[in-house]
RNA sequence: GGACGCUUAGCUCAGCGGUAGAGCGCUACAUUCACACUGUAGAAGUCACAGGUUCGAUCCCUGUAGUGUCCACCA
């Protein structure tokens, strides 16, 4: 028997669902959920959960509908966020910071590896996401590996992979190269310098404005709008860059602005994205005058060198200043790009780096998404996609840090350099090249990129590159559930890998959900305080409650405004649903296999019978179309509404024993009745159930085993046909909740019972009401009698309910009430035979429309007149 | 600067070419009946604004305003 209070702490940790996520259906459909491996240095955030448990409801949707699942868990390696973390945590136990060498440093990334996998993996079980925990991947496994070097090879002998001399982003604290999509840009409150170059060969001189003084010392020319009338006859002319006394050459290019600043830009090729492609036009030298630490280089006044970047900026201005070249100060917001990971302040540098030529990978990508072959849900979110992949650049996939995958590249002793999928490869290329016997060659120190491995991941997680029967039964039948936010970073890149490598589309359907916000709609961030730890959640609420409220509450391109008292809105649901369990457990409710919806004889069996048949095809509509805020509604409503406001009030007295004997109109059928009716009741809570549990799978398994049902199962088909006894269920629910509507408008005291009568000229009406006479008058706080004297009447289709309310009675109020009915109701009259006058509206609108508006009408007179009778009778007495 | 969203009840949001919906909140009543994490009833809307298409527009189109997000941008 179910205790009474609803504490989900008590059972949801004795649920594992292992042993369905492993079950293997090799006769049935393959299906995959591919989970988006979550960095292994994070816990689950609130955002996480979101996302799992979408993947887990389609998971166990389909698993219930008959598919083959494969639900596949991993983790990603997070190279430069990892290594970050692993640092700090050594460092803070006083291992400083580049004493380890590189093989120590990853042995204890390894180690902290194993720890962080274990607390997600904990978290998610927490959570109930239902994946294969058995076929857990990393980034890092052995086939990973190979597949990483595989398709490197591959990209460097179709040239699409390159090493070269480029300006990248890179970040002085780390210490590495970074990718544009890894550069967040801020803004913030800066200067804006005007700043004096003097003309070599006249008095006079040219300001330039800029936010960077100390790039001064790379400068290599002043460029001006070859338009600029201020400046037309400067160019050609040399000016002499300050502090240094170096000239330079004043040219004309249409980079400059002569909008911006003073019209006249400093151009330093070696520090800055614009400047480089105008060097290039120009034909101009590059000045390095910066090195990987941030600090001003040998190519610059002894005065500055090894100085920091912003203490030399300081300097600068401060001497300008002495000598006057200063020409004024602004203060501006400006926007600067930051490292994502680092939060320091990024410096273009030219430097030799791996490349992907991503252009080349991304036309087929373009390609699947026009044609349909992969859609995004929703489908506005394909813009983005496009947008970033037309417009794609070159992919820097080299970092300068330890932890990830090696880069399977080796230079000779010259420095030529051999890619191969092993050294032993490389060694035999390089064997053959220089025609000796023994070659001296090095690896190449860098890493990948980490979102280089999880391009790969569809597949990878698969076993490529060994021919895995995995592969081909689940490649390309998976669907990926994620955010907007890492369209770029990794949809994109799966897409375009998985062409590239295998020849087809990872998988048809990308769903897109939206970002948990906190209540105010902001971010959350630890710096703001606004964070809501869903395990909290879980231990609070229970891991069922958090789940439903989270999905209950996405909508389809929309951000979820969260907080912890919306938790209620689950907690509320599933705490409702385990006390109508509880009751029915309590008057033996009880399962029977050999039950069939179609056996029903009692109209409210029916109803209750039809509502469920009603309610599953939306479901599964629903399901299909990843409405999952419109699933918990559904459940929502039918569970709450349907059948626990209304079928189980109205069975209260079938199911308690008192019925059975006091109960006259039944024969001795009355303890079939009641057997009847209990096994409805059953039978309609493990439907509910069954649809519950793609949502909410603990309380479902837990309230199921209740019921002596230990598999989940989705409804099947109810083939019935109960329109006569739905009628007459949603009859009687109109009566009652009329007189109920009027007893309290007119305060009558609500446990005192009133007079009603209902008068009806249809047979079928009268008999309808003494068969359920007894129900209505419990359920309406009411007695049905002879009434003499005063009443408030009210019309509801072919009956007219009188109630006796004594002295709460005025006649006057009442004929009131009941003129302004007639009044609404000959407007909305109106309404409909203006319509029907028009022959637009005839000769147009549908058919089915036409009719409606005619049987509104028709309605509405029926109603009318009775309306009136009951007013000419008011008058009478 | 470019692109994409959003604007419906006090709040959070569904919806839809044919009489405007839910949850929460609010108001009144009910006090131990499975459930106060409850029940019953009720109030509450110019569907941002202006045009257009249509027999008919909250819905489709155009524009305006407000608001949010992403991309680009170190003068």
């Amino acid at each position: 028997m179910l205790e009474k209070n609803f504490n989900p702490e008590c059972f949801e940790k004795n649920f594992s669902f292992e042993a369905e996520a492993s079950l293997k259906k090799p006769d049935a459909v393959p299906f995959m959920v591919l989970l988006p491996p979550p960095n292994v240095t994070g816990s689950l955030h609130i955002g996480h959960s979101l996302c799992y448990t979408i993947q887990d409801i389609i998971a166990r949707y389909k698993r219930l509908k008959g598919y083959d699942v494969l639900f596949q868990p991993g983790l990603d390696h997070a190279g430069i966020v990892m290594q970050l973390l692993v640092e700090k945590h050594l460092y803070d136990k006083g291992v400083e910071k580049g004493t380890l060498t590189r093989e120590s440093l990853l042995r204890e990334i390894w180690l902290y590896k194993e720890n962080f996998a274990n607390t997600i993996v904990g978290q998610m079980k927490a959570l109930g996401i239902s994946c294969d925990f058995s076929r857990q991947r990393f980034t890092m496994d052995e086939n990973s590996n190979r597949a990483v070097n595989k398709i490197f090879v591959k990209l460097f002998n179709d040239g699409l992979i390159y090493r070269g001399k480029k300006m990248v982003h890179w970040d002085p604290l780390i210490g590495s190269a970074v990718s544009d999509l890894e550069v967040v840009e801020k803004e913030v409150d800066g200067n804006l310098w005007y700043i004096k170059y003097m003309l070599a060969d006249s008095c006079g001189h040219i300001s330039v404005a800029t936010t960077r003084p100390e790039t001064l010392f790379g400068d290599v020319a002043v460029a001006v709008n070859p338009c600029d009338p201020r400046y037309k006859h400067f160019i050609g002319q040399e000016v002499i860059i300050p502090l240094v006394g170096r000239k330079i050459r004043v040219i004309a290019d249409d980079y400059a602005d002569m909008e911006k600043g003073t019209g006249a830009v400093k151009i330093t090729p070696a520090h800055d994205f614009k400047d480089y492609e105008v060097g290039v036009r120009h034909d101009l030298p590059i000045i390095e005058i910066m090195n990987t630490k941030g600090e001003l280089n040998e190519n610059v006044p002894v005065l500055f060198q090894k100085m920091e970047r912003f203490e030399a900026r300081r300097k600068v201005i401060e001497l300008l200043e002495q000598e006057g070249l200063l020409e004024k100060v602004e203060k501006i917001r400006q926007k600067i790009p930051y490292g994502d990971r680092s939060d320091a302040v990024l410096e273009p540098l030219i430097m030799c780096q791996w490349f992907v030529d991503a252009k080349k990978l991304a036309d087929p990508a373009i390609k699947v998404v026009q044609e349909g072959k992969t859609k995004f849900i929703p489908k506005r979110w394909e813009n983005l996609y496009f947008e970033w992949l037309r417009n794609v650049r070159p992919w820097c996939i080299s970092r300068q840090i330890w932890w990830g995958h090696r880069i399977p590249a080796w230079y000779g002793p010259d420095g030529l350099v051999f890619v191969a999928e092993s050294f032993e490869e490389a060694r035999a290329q390089a064997v053959k090249f220089y025609g000796k016997e023994e070659v001296q060659l090095t690896q190449d120190e860098d890493v990948l990129d980490t979102w280089f491995s999880s391009g790969m991941w569809p597949f990878i997680t698969l076993g490529w590159p060994d021919n895995t029967a995995e592969l081909k039964r689940f490649y390309s039948k998976m669907i990926i559930v994620t955010g907007f936010d890492i369209i770029f970073f990794w949809i994109a890149r799966m897409i375009m890998m998985g062409i590239y490598c295998l020849g087809e589309i990872p998988f048809p359907d990308v769903f897109i959900h939206g970002l948990v916000r906190d209540e105010k709609g902001r971010k959350m961030s630890k710096s703001k305080g606004n964070v809501i730890n869903p395990l909290d959640l879980c231990k609070r609420y229970g891991a069922d409650a958090v789940r439903y409220t989270l999905v209950s509450l996405s909508s389809p391109g929309r951000d979820i405004k969260m907080s912890e008292q919306a938790v209620e809105i689950g907690r509320n649901f599933l705490t409702k649903l385990w006390n109508v369990v509880r009751f029915a457990q309590m008057n033996g409710c009880e399962y029977d296999r050999k039950f069939h919806p179609s056996q029903a004889s009692h109209p409210m069996a029916k109803w209750i019978i039809y509502q469920i048949k009603q309610m599953i095809p939306h479901v599964e509509n629903s399901m299909e179309n990843y409405r999952f805020d419109e699933v918990t509604n559904h459940l929502y409503h039918c569970i709450w509404n349907s059948f626990c406001d209304w079928y189980m009030e109205f069975i209260k007295p079938i199911l308690q024993k008192s019925y059975s004997t006091s109960e006259k109109c039944c024969d001795s059928s009355c303890t079939s009745l009641q057997k009847e009716i209990r096994t409805t009741t059953a039978w309609a809570i493990l439907q509910f159930l069954g649809v519950l549990y793609p949502i909410s799978p603990f309380i479902s398994r837990k309230l199921s085993a209740e019921m002596g049902v230990t598999d989940m199962s989705w409804p099947s088909d109810i083939n019935v046909d109960f329109k006569d006894a739905v009628e007459e269920i949603e009859f009687l629910k109109t009566i009652i909740s009329s007189v109920r509507s009027v007893k309290q408008c007119l305060h009558f005291p609500i446990g005192e019972k009133v007079k009603i009568r209902i008068e009806s000229e249809d047979p079928k009406v009268m008999d309808v009401i003494s068969r359920h006479n007894e129900i209505l008058c419990r359920m309406a706080g009411a007695y049905n009698e002879e009434i003499s004297g005063q009443t408030v009447s009210i019309v509801i289709n072919k009956a007219i309910i009188r109630i006796d309310l004594g002295d709460k009675i005025n006649i006057v109020e009442e004929k009131t009430r009941l003129n302004t009915e007639i009044l609404k109701l000959k407007k909305n009259r109106e309404d409909a035979l203006s319509r029907l006058a028009d022959d637009n509206f005839l000769n147009k609108a549908d058919e089915e429309v036409i009719q409606e508006h005619k049987k509104r009408v028709n309605d509405i007179n029926e109603k009318i007149q009775k309306v009136d009778h009951i007013i000419q009778c008011l008058g009478t007495t």
